[in-house]
DNA sequence: TTTAAAAGTTAGCTATGGCTAATAATTTAC
DNA sequence: GTAAATTATTAGCCATAGCTAACTTTTAAA
């Protein structure tokens, strides 16, 4: 979705050892982890200030903003995002997708953790590693547990 | 605990704007991933089979040997484990203590979404990358729910 | 005991994701 | 309307994490 069809891909599924199956997932995950916190984080922006500027972005994320600049020319490589220099960025169709697909994976997690117990403040911060790696089994029954439970 | 100390950390906190506080512990998790796998994979390979060899990691993790060669590398360096050249590898105090630490978090992250409802495949996938973004928080609350949920 | 196979390492490639320092463009203040 | 401040980009550094190809060492077979 997000990603090349495997960049550093190995010639030979490289040992499909059955028991590999979670670790090659989990990498898998990994590779989107930073583009799916990006999309989110623009559209955010968006609804807040009516744009998303990378030195808004760099300052939400805690990182500097050539490392935003970098990861924008990514982005917009991938097709989620459109940008022209010194100007804020838009999202593209796939890009609003993927990050209304994020904000929704976010919010139920959320949601569950706080659900269970957790304060506000580290329901949020568990909630924006774990959101990457929930498949759509455990979502469900995050939301169900939420909404009931 | 398992990592330099920022080694590519900023003069000043890059913007230690309040919202950036998520981001930037999920960042700090992500660098420790890959040694957190590594470590528990090796403590479990030695429970298994007496010995943790390299052809038995890459292939336990679906990657090449080179990529093991330079992790290992990488981990020795860290103090994790300790090894000598076509040898197989051995945990350290520390590396065995970070091993049971991430057994502990693994175990219980598995327990819990099997308790509420997951199939035990999925289960065990969810929990490799959902195992090294849960606080002590979330884990006690896992572990509780698990038990009597 | 020689040879073949398996395992491990090294060298070298690509891409990501951080950073600083220097420069360029844009916006704001005067 | 110019000067200053802010914002953004570029260039260049470093470490991680994957890969292949080539080589070395160790282990297993004949
Ligand atoms: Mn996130
Ligand atoms: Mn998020
Ligand atoms: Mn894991
Ligand atoms: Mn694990």
């Amino acid at each position: 979705m997000t990603h090349d069809p495997n960049l550093a891909a190995p010639a030979e599924p490289p040992s499909s050892d059955n028991r590999s199956e979670a670790f090659q997932g989990v990498r898998e995950a990994r590779r989107n982890e930073l583009a799916e916190d990006y999309v989110e984080l623009i559209a955010e922006l968006i609804h807040e200030h009516g744009e998303a500027r990378p030195v808004a972005i760099a300052a939400r994320l805690g990182v500097r903003a050539p490392t935003v600049t970098k990861a924008l020319d990514r982005l917009a490589r991938e097709g989620l995002i459109t940008r022209e220099p010194y100007r804020s960025v838009f999202l593209t169709e796939e890009g609003h997708a993927l990050a209304r697909e994020c904000r929704r994976r976010h919010e139920i997690v959320l949601r569950f953790l706080i659900r269970l117990g957790l304060d506000a403040e580290t329901a949020e911060r568990d909630a924006e590693g774990i959101e990457h790696h929930v498949s759509e089994q455990t979502l469900a029954l995050f939301a169900a547990y939420a909404d009931e439970g």
